[in-house]
DNA sequence: TTTGAGGGTTTTGTATACAATAGACTGGGT
DNA sequence: ACCCAGTCTATTGTATACAAAACCCTCAAA
């Protein structure tokens, strides 16, 4: 994501983290007129950028009545994250099968990390930003499957992080997650393809459940229509 | 497919299936001045159409240089095999869980007349074409997972039909696959999720095996560079 | 009060014009 | 003969202008 030499890629860019980071809320018109007051440029980058939103379910386009944020029922996050489990049980086990003995090193390095900012207590938030991303990343990169990554890290991830955004930014059992990956990691380092797989399937099984649970309570889901912010009459 | 409701969508649909068709061959540059003339309409729904193509992995695009047909070398096709072998399993496990009992019928049904068009020994070229898509599209959709169905069959289908259409339009063992289709069914009727899933995986398996050795022979593969018809001085 | 039709406004789809970059070609130097 | 630099052309990226479709509001009739 980092160098982008084009401007519809730059305001692709920007607008992946608006929509990432829930300043642009699920259901939200995106008007090509306003895009271009807000990102300066003339109408054919945004409208490029916004297809690439589209083309990364981010966004969904009409013919002749533009473009939203995407705003998923509970059902359509349900599937996302079954299609999820899958992928990323089969990455571990791949990732079991053709880490290099280096890259295996370095995760279990990594997991130290983890342990030593969980005690220090603060790294908690670190450990639920950019750690757990990480980890979870690098097994993916170890299946060593090109096309599985890119469906993995490009499609789902951005739409899965949009919706834990507001959910896990605090305590999603950090301790019982780290335990988990170290299971995870022993199991890769044995080379036991099988156990990885099952493992790491009972561990995305369990923050399933976890976000299943605060959706449903907070109700942050997809309104039928739109999710605009007309006034509550 | 049926209704393209802009003329982005229009070129979209034809550029699809002459890329399948081979029509256009992997590797081979698609310049938008080019599709200008050959389509009609300007630059900008051309543009579109080309960006929806690269969204379905169709072409690839390279900021400032065009745009070209996807051309794989054999690790990305067994790339893509590996998750479509895992996804359908996927697939074939939900669909013997979900799959209505009229559904169920329906594939029994369907099988019944590709057994008649098999002795019929005229078709076996139905059964290749529409026949064996049309058993798996119906069990992908009987996973009752859209997000499932999407990626199968938005992203994946095009590309494994486009790298199968020289090979598999002759004899591609229909009576084995067939056996192997009613096993599959039998095992979705008795609501066997498991062995659904087995099943399924196997007999994917062996036509990745058996589109290796056609690959490898024909070497239909990706060229390093670019597969144009220059001179061949 | 609700429903439907009509017109006006806004927004998207398309066409054309301009700018900027990549690739080809030429020429000179080593 | 080969390689490198500079220019030149062709193609893509961007901006603007025009066409057409969808939405909204008004208004009238049931």
């Amino acid at each position: 994501m980092s160098e982008a030499q084009t401007l519809s890629e730059k305001v692709f860019s920007e607008l992946t983290t608006a929509i990432v980071r829930g300043e642009l809320l699920p259901g939200e018109r995106l008007s090509e007129k306003a895009l271009v007051e807000r990102y300066g440029g003339s109408r054919a980058p945004i409208r490029e950028a916004i297809q690439k939103l589209e083309s990364r379910k981010l966004v969904i386009r009409v013919p002749h009545a533009g473009a939203r944020v995407v705003s998923l029922s509970l059902d359509e996050l349900r599937d996302i994250y079954e299609v999820r489990l899958e992928l990323e049980s089969m990455a571990c086990r791949l990732a079991a099968q053709r880490m290099t003995d280096d890259e295996v090193r370095g995760l279990q390095q990594l997991l130290q990390e983890h342990e030593r900012s969980i005690e220090a207590d603060q790294g908690m938030s670190y450990y639920q930003k950019s750690g757990n991303l990480d980890f979870h990343y690098r097994i993916i990169e170890g299946s060593k499957n090109h096309r599985l990554h890119q469906m993995l890290c490009g499609d789902l991830y951005h739409i899965i992080r949009m919706y834990r955004y507001r959910t896990s930014t605090r305590n999603e059992r950090p301790q019982q997650a780290l335990t988990e990956h170290q299971r995870i990691v022993e199991a890769i380092a044995a080379r036991d393809a099988e156990l990885a797989e099952l493992l790491m399937r009972r561990h995305i099984q369990a923050s399933l459940t976890n976000l299943e649970t605060r959706m449903t309570q907070e109700s942050l889901l997809s309104q039928p229509t739109h999710t605009s912010e007309e006034n509550p009459s």
